[in-house]
DNA sequence: CGGGCCGTTGACACAAATCAATGTCCGTGG
DNA sequence: CCACGGACATTGATTTGTGTCAACGGCCCG
């Protein structure tokens, strides 16, 4: 992991690795929800890119910058946020490994929203033009990269939701149990998983306000569902689904 | 407008028409934001597609419904909306003129919400396979459909900060300069122009009550901005703009 | 050892929801 | 033509959920 290591600006570093695994990766993401020809798999497996290593609580995509790559995480979370006017922030959606947080810079370089890094993380950065041009001359790619940028959306619409017309304990619960799905982590049983998040970036994430977060997830172990240091302990599924009112087909997993 | 007209089931009428000038409005749409060439600009104006006419108040698709058509809004206030478990209703986006409320339907054939009219609206509708085709056949067209999915849902982040992050003043004065701004009214000196919705209304899109709308657009007439049946006039837009904390630069215009 | 950052708790303030009553408009049916 | 009912607007009184402020404790890291 270390063989030509190259430093970059603000403690990001840039690693040369074997990329195929990587793409693996986003291949399967991809097949997940789109059906491709063994030419196209082979396309998106051949995309170039460069793996990043960035640490914590780095703002690396800032608002308003004109960026010409695409993020593809292989390991980490990482919010995608914005600000209103008093600088309180909204995260507005949160990516796991096998996202690609940015892909709509694709179509609209001009970043509309900043990324955060949540955890330490590693990154392929795929060139735009490399992907603009697999999606050019392969119909499948450039449909399921356009499914892929429908559910984000979809999960943003539920967010408006979560936050316009739910209570905070519906809302929080909504939260864990999206990032359960998400991470394939769901059985009827008990449920654990690491969601490594501040209170203040769980305030941030549902529109309340840390202590209030607190005095919420208080209330949410009387049903059996704990956070404590970035691990959420679910061990009841069932009611916490209840409770979230929780709905996974928008998911499409 | 009354030749051909033929009844479907509530009170929904579908008329025949020459498709040709409702298709150039979606194609001027799309041109706004992307480059087509010739052949492609052709290839949009020879969609297939019936003309709808629908009446005020009608959830014309409803949640998880599967459809084979996305609708072109060529006349009228169309809502897309989900609704919480004790039945609250939130309203996620809304469409005008030009829109396609559901084209992400097409990569996605299940609702994933619902369409509700909020004024007499006409719509034409288009085959899903009709759509496909022309992207795959369409480099262009694709990246042109894509491209208008990610507005949308830049649109839906910033909902989710209008509604998580913003008090009620704000919030509401955003959503007016928003529509302002999509309806291409705003001027440096006083703008007006019609949102035929209800209070109600307001409050599902806001996340707030109807009883605080109310209370809230009184506020906002202290700084010239009324809302009085369906018409919205606003004296000074500056100080709006100022109110909503609103920049247009994620409407892509 | 000391200074932050984060978590935690309590007291209090306030914005928005809720409840309630009344008014207005409009379409419908007697 | 008028009486009626329903949907929407409007206002006031009251409650409540959440925000704000403040203090303290633990923990990590320099």
């Amino acid at each position: 992991m270390s063989q030509g290591a190259h430093a970059c600006d603000t403690g990001v570093f840039q690693v040369l690795t074997k990329r195929k695994p990587d793409l693996q990766l986003f291949l399967n993401r991809l097949t997940s929800r789109s059906v491709l020809s063994e030419r196209e798999k082979n396309a998106v497996l051949d995309l170039p890119g460069d793996t990043m290593l960035i640490p914590e609580g780095n703002d690396f995509i800032r608002l308003r910058e004109t960026v010409e790559h695409t993020s593809l995480i292989l390991h980490g979370l990482i919010a995608r946020f914005d600000r209103n006017q008093n600088g309180h922030r909204q995260i507005t959606a949160l990516h796991i490994r096998g996202d690609m947080p940015d892909l709509h810079t694709v179509a609209q370089p001009r970043a509309t929203c900043a990324l955060h890094t949540l955890s330490f993380a590693t990154i392929l950065r795929v060139p735009h033009s490399a992907l603009r041009n697999a999606a050019a001359a392969h119909p499948g790619i450039s449909q399921a990269l356009w499914r892929d940028t429908i559910v984000d959306s979809t999960i943003l619409a539920q967010w408006v939701l979560n936050v316009g017309r739910r209570g905070s304990q519906a809302r929080i619960a909504h939260l864990l149990c999206e990032m359960a799905t998400r991470y394939g982590v769901c059985q009827p049983n008990e449920v654990s998983f690491r969601l490594p998040m501040t209170y203040e970036q769980l305030a941030d994430t549902t529109g309340l306000t840390p202590v209030h977060v607190v005095r919420t997830l208080n209330a949410l172990k009387q049903s059996g569902t704990t956070f404590e240091n970035g691990m959420v302990r679910i061990k009841d599924w069932t009611t916490m689904i209840e409770i979230a009112e929780f709905d996974q087909a928008y998911l499409q997993v």
